[in-house]
DNA sequence: TATTTAACTAAGCATTTGCTTAGTTTTAAG
DNA sequence: CTTAAAACTAAGCAAATGCTTAGTTAAATA
């Protein structure tokens, strides 16, 4: 009866997501994404109705390949807090292409959402499911308190967010070293 | 022989530097610094130069405040490390205004300086002296090999950039639990 | 007091922003 | 083949952006 899409819109958020976590939010401009995604500006209102439904769909792929390429081998594996450091390697590698370092997009989106409370709400959803998983690991080894896990969960957070944020200054043995200190005493 | 200013440069550059710690540089436009500044476009340019330049003299506002405010009473202090932990602590207090956390500007602005390499300048200046000082803080303690005091003044650095992001996002307490898991590590 | 220099005001410039609309093409059902 | 619904193209809108310019006012010096 009608006209089929051009484009598959998985495929466009994917192009989009990776022009946002370049730029941020507010650099990458309407125009920007319909050269990036490829198409025209209509079709990335017709399909996402605004900018900002753009960004959150862009943030939810970016969500979701986290979660499916670095989050859920932590999960599934075995291993107690070792695995929590390792974590934070393999999201160092996710974190950079071709050696330039961008961070993780949600901890950058931080600064970009003030008016965007759907952003938030999914930046602050997988922080809740990280640390949830943090508070698992931390358990398995040593017996803690209740309120001990907690602590040393939202350390954790803290510290990756840190590490992300650093990723744009440091070298790698800098962050190496920042790692291995975090996890001295844990 | 010619009219007078009506306006003190370091005073409107305070107002400059609120409004972008507040918002952000992209975030602020010449029309909002021109009202928060108190002085028209014309004068802005005139004292300035250009956008950038407001910006970079906010910047160096802002690190002389944060230099005289907290710095420079760790450097002072004969403590050691101890001193280090109150200096996150002074900080904290710093960097939220009427309980609204606004972090660290010169963190914050990682984000917002790819095109400006005065200003990547002028953070990565802070953060060299900051490091310098939280080594010779650390050196005060115990006897440490000259990398493992590196090691630590890095990590530090980078926790307290954590601290500077996660404000936007945690409250008061979960603040302090970061601090205190932070300085059992070292 | 007259002159000269710089600080002021406010209007306006070109460009970019996010978004829309008018009109055309594709597609599948009737 | 006709029809109708949706996807397309490209031009264009109002508003906002960083910055400039033409003209006026103030003040220190001669």
């Amino acid at each position: 009866m009608s006209r089929r899409k051009a484009y598959i819109e998985e495929e466009v958020i994917e192009k989009a997501m990776y022009t946002f976590w370049k730029n941020g939010y507010k650099a990458t401009s309407v125009r920007m994404l319909e050269k990036e995604m490829g198409i025209n500006q209509f079709s990335i209102y017709a399909s996402f109705k605004d900018k900002d439904g753009v960004f959150l769909k862009s943030l939810q792929f970016y969500k979701n390949k986290l979660q499916q390429e670095v989050l859920s081998k932590l999960i599934n594996s075995q291993q107690g807090i070792e695995s929590v450091k390792k974590y934070f390697y393999d999201f160092l590698e996710y974190s950079k292409e071709e050696d330039e370092f961008k961070g993780c997009l949600l901890t950058n989106s931080v600064f970009e959402i003030e008016d965007n409370d759907e952003a938030a709400s999914e930046i602050n959803e997988f922080a809740t499911k990280l640390r949830n998983c943090f508070r698992d690991k931390l358990a398995m080894d040593k017996k803690k308190t209740k309120k001990l896990l907690d602590k040393q969960a939202n350390y954790l957070i803290v510290a990756l967010q840190g590490l992300s944020v650093a990723s744009k200054m440091l070298d790698k043995e800098q962050l190496d070293d920042f790692i291995e200190v975090t996890f001295n005493n844990i």
